[in-house]
DNA sequence: GCGGCGCTTCGGGGCGGGGCGAAAGGACGG
DNA sequence: CCGTCCTTTCGCCCCGCCCCGAAGCGCCGC
């Protein structure tokens, strides 16, 4: 916790309708340039360029220049679990009549780079219930049996340990319930996507920030999925 | 989640330092006045009444009129939830020199209304690691050994089954790992502070929000929690 | 019932910040 | 080497809101 001035000053770079909606659009993982986020945002390109500059300074967005164009990241898992926490409390504090692009929002969507919504938690409460993650200081530790596992369902294990943490908890607002982010959670995600066994979902409308995070579970990644970790469908 | 503008509606209710401080001493659990919260904010009464008025309005907090004072309060555990969280991105993207109230902040703190810090993890997962809490739609359920044990250690279960969520996860953001929040969090930690288990500390500065939340493990506290669920020193 | 206290409402000043249009960097492609 | 495209910077206007001082309202205690 920190003082009430950097506390306000990191919650006022959420609190601008464009920015949040850059923000919720950058929270699909996806690298995004400064024009497709100008037009998530509906404003110029010069006021997304302001915004934007304001997310890096702040530390709250990444960006990578390629070219002509600037992709733009969220810069930490954190940042991604303050978003959705406080996208949950807006959503208790004013209900949406329904909930965005149906219940499939809460069956499956990727929260940054790892899975989320009731897959997310399942996935987690399969892990550590098969005993292939054990509490470590600041997060969780592989165990030997989750090791073999991880590696045998084809998740990428040296790289999830190039990342800051390497297994670590994440709210999951919609189900009220930690899912897996860190090194692993990603490695996880990426494993999943890899394989076919979930896959984006077509965004709806090109200025709905929220569109590009929903994702659907094949019938042979419910399979595996089940066999491997018992996640029910 | 919700639309872009709903978000950040109620990002900025967060976005003023005079609103975060008044917040982030309610995150203590009391029910302040408004004098008291115009103080802690370091505004005058009619600046402080303004805020109060808009964080109500926001749903943010809750007010009840007792004679000339009107004490308020967070409205819900997702409030306190977010705050904690949005306090966890801010430490990370501007992190302070030294923690505040130097490392007893981190060992044991209020969230709200339940144990937080390193106690609030470990009496989590104490509580999962024997058993006494089962997965259950939107939280935990208790089992039967824990309906037992909890009784034991003197923890109102009846009053814990009156809140909206018996039990639920709550991100600690020093300790990246869940504790335990919802009804249950709440009789845990009227538990252990009725039995002078933990007490808390003294504040340090009237000015400082944080001051109220910390708290200190007793002897006969340490003993105690250690014998039931395995918590260490 | 009357003063005192807590809190809120009202009026006015000031500042920060968002938005756009125009123009200026860079980088690619022909 | 020059047009084109993406992005940023600059200048300007304006809206919103934060703050304080003064005044109004309600509750308590004498």
């Amino acid at each position: 916790m920190t003082s009430p001035a950097a506390f306000a000053a990191t919650a006022a770079l959420l609190a601008e309708p464009p920015r949040a909606a850059m923000l919720q659009a950058l929270l699909s993982g996806e690298a995004l340039t400064a024009g497709e986020l100008a037009r998530v945002a509906g404003i110029g390109a010069p006021a997304a360029s302001t915004h934007l500059a304001r997310l890096v300074e702040g530390g709250l967005v990444a960006v990578h220049p390629q070219g002509r164009h600037r992709y733009h990241r969220l810069a930490s898992e954190e940042v991604a679990a303050a978003i959705e926490t406080l996208g949950g409390l807006a959503a208790a504090v004013a209900p949406p009549r329904r909930w965005p692009h149906g219940e499939g929002f809460r069956a499956a969507r990727l929260c940054y780079d790892h899975l989320a919504g009731r897959l997310g938690v399942a996935l987690q409460a399969g892990l550590t219930a098969r005993g292939w993650l054990a509490p470590a200081p600041g997060g969780w530790a592989a165990t030997a049996a989750g090791e073999a596992g991880l590696a045998a369902l084809g998740v990428d294990l040296p790289a999830a340990r190039t990342a800051r943490r390497f297994a670590c908890d994440c709210m999951d607002w919609s189900e009220r319930r930690p899912h897996l982010a860190g090194g692993l959670g990603r490695e996880l995600a990426a494993c999943c996507l890899r394989r076919h066994w979930v896959t984006r979902l077509p965004g709806t409308r090109e200025g709905d920030p929220l569109a590009r995070r929903r994702l659907g579970v094949t019938p042979e990644g419910a399979r595996r999925l089940h066999e491997a970790l018992g996640v029910a469908a």
